[in-house]
DNA sequence: AATAGTTTTGCAAATGTTTTCATTTTTACC
DNA sequence: GGTAAAAATGAAAACATTTGCAAAACTATT
């Protein structure tokens, strides 16, 4: 008897298992308060008698939330994105849901795929990074009606609600930095920003600012570096090793600028005395 | 009429927007060759107007496999976890499967309600990070039946299928190697072991080869820091400045062992001619 | 002890899909 | 052109749960 064998446990299962009626076992898990306290007990009972798990999907199909919130992220392996991914899941945690996370690798057409498949498991709401995304995106996210949060950026006239930063601004704010310390040959190591515009606008920003200020930033001193330490470091010892390099090099992330560091000193240039690294 | 006014698209709108019954449209998606193409492409047209995305829940329901993986990890917010993380979901999303993820920050108690989570939605598959569970995670997991793997150590004798290294071997290679240098005062940074298996293993495994080569590792030069690169520095720091300090220092890990570089660099020992760091 | 009101419980319909089995349509062959 | 076989389609049951409504069981009041 104790051995269930195959015996799947349903509501049903542990209906029949602590005398009541199925409806009641329903109760008593959606609206405890509807059910008198001995019930509840026998019930409480059986359940873990028979180690019953509740079917979310059969739940769902009542037009009831599903608990889950997708999460799409470019990838989870950067540390800014993990960051970002632990402190979401933390928060949808103390609120009770589960999250379904999925990464493109910065592809947005794939990022258009992971997203039709988070609405396939009926998530109940997405959150995706940044506001750069394919009109097919924006489309089903639209006719879906789905509750969307772009994390990352702050944009007043985007489609969708966004929480983060400015980070036209942000660009902006780096070279102005850059400029009060007197620096006017300026080198600019960026990834490519081509489906990313929290780099975009950090970019273009700090471009704004500068040719604001009259300045030019040659051919040469303006470098795509992939999000890899080693490599920015190559990237950057590309350009410190030319015969005309600038005095400061603005980063466009952290990793970027952890790379720079790097490649300066191999090159035995110190920073901040003989090349700043923003 | 193209307002579709609160109309929800099921599989039956489609159904009637093809003029075709709900069981071909059905097995359009499931069984496409059973269908004759130009019926497909009616449905096709119909699903793309309206619209429509399949409800996995509804399939769910019929004992077809959810398509979802639940991973549970520590925290996402390691470089470890969220290099293993992203490889994970890489591998799932080529095979199909999204994945669930939770994270219960070390915490054994939490992650067993997380794992209760998980199967309320009836993921497919479940995948742990080593072998430290709760005693009610293991029944859970046994009673329940799901497949599941363990990623990171590998243990011959565990209850469920694991994959990854020898946390146990790896200590003892690491103080081999210290000894072959021929160490004698070696002291051991470790993080908190109590419920992390990788690095209680690594550090058995360590004191083990040590003890066996006759070593005694002094109360002192053994203590504890957290995955944090400034505490681990801190750490060090605090052993390094003692008056007898060891040779060498055996890491838990790559964290603590990058904190423990800074923390002599800044103590103005060189290494590795002042101390090792492994 | 009977009545009215309140609380608790059960029945049955509904949810969106898959699948088995039966029916219809098409194809191939003589 | 008729028949048999094969292919395509449809009707209805099944899946695990929730919920509106009705019935039953209590409580309180007289």
């Amino acid at each position: 008897m104790n051995i269930n064998h195959k015996v799947k446990i349903d509501i049903v299962a542990v209906a029949k298992a602590a005398g009541v009626s199925i409806s009641t076992v329903s109760r008593s898990f959606n609206h405890p308060d509807l059910v008198k306290a001995p019930t509840r007990k026998k019930i409480e009972r059986a359940v873990q008698k028979l180690g019953y798990i509740r079917n979310r999907a059969a739940q769902v199909m009542h037009g009831r939330r599903s608990g889950t919130i997708g999460l799409i992220v470019p990838t989870i392996d950067h540390a800014i994105f993990a960051e970002v991914t632990q402190a979401f899941s933390d928060a949808m945690d103390e609120a009770g849901f589960t999250i379904l996370i999925a990464s493109h690798g910065f592809d947005l057409e794939k990022e258009y795929l992971r997203l039709r498949k988070l609405l396939e498991h009926r998530v109940d709401g997405i959150a995706l990074i940044g506001l750069d995304h394919s009109e097919s995106t924006y489309q089903l996210l639209e006719q879906q009606r789905i509750p969307t949060v772009a994390i990352w950026n702050f944009d007043s006239t985007s489609k969708i609600s966004c929480i983060g930063a400015d980070n036209f601004e942000a660009g902006r704010m780096a070279a102005r930095h850059l400029l009060s310390l007197g620096h006017r040959d300026i080198g600019l190591i960026f990834p490519d920003t081509t489906e990313n515009d929290r780099a975009r606008n950090r970019l273009m920003g700090a471009r704004s600012e500068l040719s604001g200020a009259g300045i030019h930033v040659p051919e040469g001193w303006q470098i795509v570096s992939p999000y890899r330490i080693s490599m920015a470091k190559d990237a950057c010892k590309s350009m410190l090793r030319k015969p005309a390099r600038p005095t400061a090099l603005l980063c466009g992330n952290d990793i970027i600028a952890q790379g720079a560091v790097y490649g300066a000193m191999q090159l035995h240039l110190s920073v901040p005395q003989d090349v700043s690294i923003m």
